[in-house]
DNA sequence: AAATCCGTTTGATCTGCATCAACGAGACGG
DNA sequence: CCGTCTCGTTGATGCAGATCAAACGGATTT
């Protein structure tokens, strides 16, 4: 892996506060390796060998059961996912793949379990880290069971808003499909829930977004801070963000 | 607290592996309480300022927004709830209500949150039961999101019979209202869904569900270790179980 | 420039599930 | 013993959202 890679990984959270050594060791046994887009990282139901860490580039997490399949997260640099998975020396229950060409450093998931017995800082990271996870799922399942599907457009709409610094105006950062996917509903029915959203406030050009009306949107999505954070990035929740 | 709770928490795989003091410690900053039936507990967002651990009864985990509510989970002796609250010092996700009359231990945050940055042992073990709450969500979400609400009753039974050595036969744990509700369904479809599964191999007789024909029933639920388990038990990922 | 491909949109239709309303059956209290 | 209450079931109806099919438009290829 490069060099400059490790201030980048340092940064997150997970790794801010260990021990410099038992840091560099871990980035010793580390690979870092280039993906094409649309390739599959892990499949779901193998054993958790990788921690994985996205350093560029965009990483879906998704499900299937028999032919269905749902997205589940989509994780962005710079954040690690299946975290739980490694240290439980479990399968993964989700897949992955690369949605466009992206750039993954993989830490052995025994080097990961042998750290946090022996540093007590990167312990209490890990407990946090994998706190924030259990948190950002525990969202995202309220909201399919608490909303509409509209009800979640709408939630997610305003949530990027926020973000954004209440923007009036953004461009949605994937595809639609996998957008609709990730909210949990079909690529026709996203599309229809946008356009039913016009008498509210929301106005769609192609990819991008236009709040109209921002108190009529805010009056549909209902924001809560108990489902859509502002904790933690709502739909990364395999991942190990939480900001600076 | 009474002294004769303590080994059986000390059994709980949160608790078993730290220190003889430190564990003591935390026991004499808990209380005890014992509460009636459909008393609410926890508020979601309020802040998390302690632990809880059923000892005795029953504890359902719920979400609201709006006018709607859900059941997140429901939580039996001897278990913990609501950890990742505590950890991150955060407002709950979720309340908390007893489903019948119930003898709760509530152990400080902030004297949990100590103890795992002195005794690396409780790290390690608040870190696995983490990934194993986080997991258990995980499991909720897909389950959620790629069956049907008529998979997901006949995933139950199967897995309720599995849990049960195979049973034919068994009761069902909890009211059918909260059953549906945890299973994101309203009462009227629960009944239906039974009722549907008649074909399928599944009678119900009150509050006794028999399995006519489990190869049937097998096929209609689909059983999935990656969303049934074998894990943890399904359901309770608010929890600390995982027990023996 | 024409052809192909893929994501998106739109329309038509179907169905799963919620909702509303009513009824039955146990459980409980007067 | 009889009301009352709550839970569960059943029926009728409506709606949200899935599915199927087709058309559109932008991007890429030939």
């Amino acid at each position: 892996m490069r060099e400059e890679d490790k201030p980048e990984i340092r940064k997150l959270l997970l790794f801010r506060t260990m021990s410099p050594e038992n840091f560099e060791r871990l980035m010793q046994a580390a690979y870092a390796h280039s993906f094409p887009a649309q390739l599959e990282l892990i499949r779901q139901g193998e054993p958790a060998d990788f921690l994985h860490i996205v350093m560029e580039g965009t990483v879906e997490l998704f499900s299937g059961w028999r032919d269905r399949e749902t997205a589940m997260a989509v994780v962005r640099p710079v954040s690690t996912f299946i975290l739980a998975a490694c240290i439980k020396d479990a399968p993964y229950l989700m897949s992955a793949r690369t949605v466009e060409k992206s750039r993954i450093i993989m830490i052995p998931s025994k080097d990961l379990r042998a750290t946090f017995r022996l540093d007590p800082e990167f312990a209490v990271s890990t407990i946090t880290e994998l706190a924030n996870c259990y948190r950002s799922v525990v969202r995202h399942a309220k909201g399919l069971k608490l909303r509409t599907s509209r009800e979640r457009v709408a939630a997610y709409i305003y949530r990027q808003s926020s973000i954004a610094g209440n923007a009036v105006s953004f461009v949605l950062p994937m595809e639609k499909r996998l957008l609709a996917s990730l909210l949990g509903m079909t690529p026709e029915n996203f599309s229809r829930a946008i356009k039913s959203l016009q008498s509210d406030g929301v106005a769609m050009d192609g990819m991008r977004i236009i709040i109209t009306n921002m108190k009529l949107l805010e009056a549909v999505a209902g924001p809560d801070a108990l489902i859509d954070g502002p904790d933690t990035n709502a739909g990364h929740f395999g991942s190990g963000l939480t900001g600076p």
